[in-house]
DNA sequence: GCGTCGCCCTTTACATAGTAAGGCATCCGT
DNA sequence: ACGGATGCCTTACTATGTAAAGGGCGACGC
């Protein structure tokens, strides 16, 4: 009895879901094959047929995963409005998912995570900001960024830190810079444009 | 005849240094402690003796390696020109070695970086900031995603970009996002302190 | 019913990684 | 000259990524 076919034969979505909980519970450097196929109950070859690429697909896809979100513009919203929005979805799914946030500030966007950009930049265009582009890069730096500090603050990997709990002053902090920058990228857009 | 002695004998400095170079020229998945032991004209063991801590040390020296700055503020200098000169000395740090970037931002600072932080905290607050320390935390986010930003943006580590040359428009966007976020931190500054 | 075909998964195997244990030059002080 | 100390090497073991090939199980034709 060499093995017993699982009954949910194994996708793309549930490699990827449980490689994020493992990348969140143990850190990037314990998610391995081996260990993948282990919480998939699965042995490790059994990922390559649904992962063609092996494991640089599997974190492509996983910066993907977390790098890529949505935002409904309301039609008549200000710029600002729909920038904010947009960092702080973009910043709940970073943060959700502390262990990959390496791999989506070194990867490339890519597909999906792409399409957010240009949708993103397609409304502020429409929006009425001059320069949307450089807008889009400035704050695509600052969410990146305040991220990365706060899971400092938080202690993640940190093994001197026993209790990653939340950090107090996060939302706080991210909300203060991003008023600032909305700020600055306004006062610059609209000399752009005069 | 099992090995001849190197004629320099292998220290702290000539490992990190090698470590910085093989990371950022083949990334840091190719930075194993093997090659660099043929980097350094050794064998692997050898650099036990002088990084006791193994790899993990290595990894923590070389992040604490590229975010320690160091600046002179001016004894008169007003605060936002203080910031700048920290901003763009990180900026410059980081962007000298790509390869470690994700390292940087990922590992709490320690040792000689917390000390930088502490200091350039400390030479704001002197300059007459009323909340250096929200400050500090703010610029050192920016710092972090503008380069990882341009670092996606000049290609490297993408299979698909043959040639990773340098961002045109890198020094430009920092600089338009650094005084943008610094004409915010002095706007929330005063409002404070006022 | 009975091949047989194809899909998923497993088994096996190998190159490479990190690193613990111990060995053997070489160098220094005496 | 000689006894450490120092600094590097050799060996060996475990873990990782992944190529290659094998096996079971359902579907489908006859």
């Amino acid at each position: 009895m060499p093995a017993k076919r699982p009954p949910v034969p194994l996708s793309r979505e549930r490699i990827i879901d449980a490689a994020l909980h493992l990348a969140d519970a143990q850190g990037l450097r314990r998610l391995t094959m081996r260990r993948l196929g282990d919480a998939l109950e699965v042995e490790a070859m059994a990922i390559y047929h649904h992962m063609p690429g092996g494991k640089e697909a599997l974190l492509d896809a996983l910066a993907q995963h977390v790098t890529t979100v949505s935002v409904e513009a309301g039609e008549r919203a200000a710029w600002q409005d729909i920038a904010a929005l947009w960092c702080r979805a973009a910043r709940a799914a970073l943060l959700a998912h502390p262990g990959v946030l390496a791999l989506a500030m070194t990867k490339p966007p890519r597909g999906s995570a792409a399409a957010a950009i240009r949708e993103q930049t397609e409304q502020l265009r429409e929006a009425g900001l001059a320069a949307p582009a450089e807008a889009v890069r400035a704050m695509r730096a600052y969410v990146f960024g305040s991220v990365a500090v706060e899971l400092q603050h938080t202690g993640w990997a940190d093994p001197t830190a026993p209790e990653p709990g939340p950090d107090p002053d996060g939302e706080a902090a991210f909300e203060r810079g991003l008023s600032a920058l909305l700020t600055g990228l306004g006062a610059a857009d609209t000399t752009g444009a005069a």
